[in-house]
DNA sequence: AATGAATGAGCCTTCATTCAT
DNA sequence: AATGAATGAAGGCTCATTCAT
């Protein structure tokens, strides 16, 4: 990143900087007003754009908005994997990318407002020109889950249930609690909670 | 209900008649097209009303929108705590409402692709008009499903963690399912998958 | 056209004139200002609608702007086979149709000034969506134009060449000379030029 | 030309150059996409400058329309007028000019197909601002061609008819000839065609 | 209650033009 | 003269809501 931001040309280095400007205001005008209630006047406004520029960046709304998922995507991805990569064991990794995941959160609380909810309508066909990539994105995140458990399941220590399921309950656990976490007037973070919820989830797959 | 239907006079009979024609029309359309891509015009239509007649029921759009939640909110309320009731011994009751909620997705599957999303950015502040009523009601519900853990723990049956995040995660898990159901392209109900998901939970929660 | 306005019940009757009020005043602002000046909100205030009502009756602006031009050309049509028609003799005819033509733009002046001009790139592929059916309308027209001249042709009253060029030579007269008059600043109607230009046409055909 | 190029100042010459390659690109611009679809944006890339450049030399967009429209109107103008001169006797030259209009149009049929359309409403007041220059010249070459045919009825050539109407008629004949040329998927030229527009026309007009 | 034509505010998007470098 | 990022006004279109019948 840094050598990034130092050896390309100054013309560069602005561009991707009010490209990253854009985005960030995007992302917290989406997470206060929702896909459909933000205006890209607002997005603007708050990015200190005029609207025509934003149309420099992202040929859309909806695709600045799928930009916007798709980054933090990124981040979600990398950091994840890192978590599991760097544990031993499939309990420990498990346990790593859990407490990884709510790290992310608890760096960006806002963005998971609507990560979980899509955009409007994320089933509709509408917006099936740009979901396919975020959902394919998660997908490849689930599936590098559903090694871990079925190496788990295959050294005897996870239960011999489907790998899938599994992958779907601990998202489905972290969803939950980090929405309610979101909901929170002002959030604070509950070691103890966080540590119970691993723990019923460990019990829940484990021998 | 028969009740209700029987003993009004029947100009009231007609207009309660008339409302739920609207509401289910209206929940069709929301399913389908999701809270913004739904347009009065359509769920009008839809219901065999002019667009100004759906105004006599409900004041906006947002609180015809609520009304439908609201509506299926109280049958699951009502189906979930019949659930719970007919069992004895909390890990029975929870095992019967696990099913309960299957059992009501199954009944109505579009109703879920809604449920869970919201409107746009239900959590936002733009909507909080009509969203209190709504997750009060399912505060209630939560309540309920807490008490029915907190009994299994104080008799040993459940582990002695937060009786909020055994909750919690039962929704987590119920959530992340029924999502997956509903996105599938033609879904066909697993009896194995629902087993091994409830065992997963219990398991995590049981001593 | 009388019965029609007597028969059609109210509702319709309104509609049907509300769609021509808009008709009526696009095709006002579309001479004045041709089309991509010309906008909906103008067009909207003219005929004393709201920019909604508009769409009502037409999807877009340039289906508004094709149905003002097909309505024209049905009377243009119209009257020219009527002429045609009338008149004994391809010569007769043909000098029928002329003397048609040039009634038909004192009537509506303002209307020849885009008819000509079509919509900006009309040749662009951008507005190949609606044009088709104003080009095939064109080409009816001139078809029943080369019917005449084939027949003079054939009786020894015209030259032995194409009465394709021939229909085009007369559309081409028409033209330049009706633009001509749009252009004056107080056009007014001179009855000597009519007959040279005629006369001009009808010798070069003639053998 | 070759002595403009050559006894100009690098610099000025270069200016001209630049110049030039701007108009060439425009044209290509406007005859394929017509004057409202055509950008800055794309005229400057085909011409390989930056925007900002265009604005060096030519204050605006339609001003730049005016100068490409005017720049090939200096070389039709120049060429009729060798075309008018060269041959003897008003018949003849007539038919000279005639060809050379025909050939004219077959070294840039693209330039036509909006030299006769013009901009949006090339007639209406929105325009006025550029057009009275395009205007005036196309009268001066419309005065040249009348002389033509007043000569040609004194000396008993041509029939003793408006001398302005004779030449309405010839540009009505080449305009309609020429916009079916361009309208044609694959143009090809029909020598005979051509022929007999011309007999046609000059049948019209001679005694 | 029922109708549905009419309303008009609001939003995304385009693009000619400017200006600091 | 050359650049091209930035500007922002303007326009087509949608749709929740109203109101006269």
């Amino acid at each position: 990143m840094l050598d990034v931001e130092t050896t390309l040309p100054r013309k560069e280095r602005e561009f991707l900087r009010h490209r990253r400007e854009i985005l960030m205001a995007a992302e917290a005008v989406f997470s206060e007003k929702g896909y459909i209630s933000a205006t890209m006047e607002e997005i603007a406004q708050r990015a200190e754009f005029a609207v025509g520029t934003l149309y420099k960046f992202f040929d859309t709304k909806a695709s600045l908005y799928a930009e916007v998922i798709l980054m933090r995507m990124s981040e979600l991805e990398e950091e994840s994997n890192r978590a599991l990569e760097e544990a031993v064991g499939p309990g420990e990794r498990i346990r790593n990318c859990f407490r990884s995941r709510i790290d992310q959160f608890w760096k960006n609380p806002g963005f998971f407002r609507f990560f979980y909810h899509g955009p409007v309508g994320a089933i509709s066909e509408a917006n099936t020109g740009f979901l396919p990539e975020i959902r394919e994105r998660y997908e490849r995140y689930l599936d590098r889950l559903r090694e871990v458990f079925a190496e788990g399941i295959r050294n005897g220590e996870f239960r011999p249930l489907g790998e899938g399921l599994m992958a779907l309950s601990f998202e489905g656990l972290l969803q939950v609690y980090l929405e309610r976490l979101s909901g929170q007037e002002s959030p604070d973070r509950r070691q103890q909670e966080e540590d119970e919820l691993l723990s019923i989830f460990l019990n829940g797959v484990s021998v």
